[in-house]
DNA sequence: ATGCCACTTCAAGTCGACTTGAAGTCAAGC
DNA sequence: GCTTGACTTCAAGTCGACTTGAAGTGGCAT
């Protein structure tokens, strides 16, 4: 598919991705990503990888940690890989939602705190927690 | 204010704020909450203590870090302190604002994605970046 | 043949918020 | 007096995604 001269550098690739040497290689010890061939001991990468760092980085936007990342990526393809992605995908969208509306209470509560006539945090704080009634307030887990 | 009665052990202060021991010995090493006094080289802390734990769930619910909470429940008190929340609440609802259009963008591309017929997740992210327009996806930085 | 740079590996460090473990101490109940 | 259990301190470990540093190598230009 690609012939020899079209083989990057792991800088060039790099370059091109938008991320640090450091990074491929973790990728790599990863295995997210892996180089072509390996001439005189370097890597050499085919323009495709360029195309499955941007895939990763996307991914990694969209949320998703490197383990997932890799369970989406890896063999087996077809219909097993497409069943993964979905349950990913309803996972991730729920944990999103999740994390929308954690975000939007809490900018309520700010909202309403800044302005307010509370003596210090304190009272403001007891008040509004009141308020959103203990939500996101007593979680010991993680 | 407090009789000598009404002083809590670590434990029971820890169980009625949901926290761990630990964490209230990690708080108090970070500057964010001391004990009344020491019996015998243990801590005693004042009823007050649950609720300043509270404040401090509650504002890292809010996605302050403790860092910053500390900057907030420190002295001085009054119009200076008003001032620095102010200026936090307005950092954190900016912050966090970007948080949800993320988030909701990542929630967008995702659903077109888990019904779409892409060959491969390659292909879908690649066409969905496209989408994106590159937004979250190629920082280095930290 | 020499200098230089991009590359190589491997180990260790970073960040934040804790937890865990080891070894010792205090107070109460039997 | 002895055990038990909750406490004490301090150091080190955990998680994820990398980065940084040290020491060595490949290959090209001068």
């Amino acid at each position: 598919m690609a012939s020899a001269e079209h083989l990057l550098s792991i800088g060039e690739v790099a370059a091109r991705a938008g991320v640090r040497t450091s990074a491929l290689r973790y990728y790599e010890d990863e295995g997210l990503i892996a180089p072509e061939v390996r001439v005189g001991g370097r890597r050499r990468y085919a323009a495709a990888a360029v195309e499955r760092l941007a895939v990763i980085r996307f991914c990694q936007a969209l949320g998703f940690s490197l383990a997932e990342i890799r369970g989406i990526l890896a063999p087996p393809r077809g219909q097993a890989q497409k069943t993964r992605w979905r349950e990913l995908v309803d996972r991730k969208v729920a944990e999103l939602d999740g994390v929308v509306r954690r975000a939007e209470a809490m900018t309520a509560v700010l909202q309403a705190s800044r302005d307010c006539d509370c003596i210090d945090v304190q009272e403001c704080a007891t008040r509004a927690s009141a308020c959103t009634g203990g939500e996101g307030g007593e979680r010991t887990d993680r």
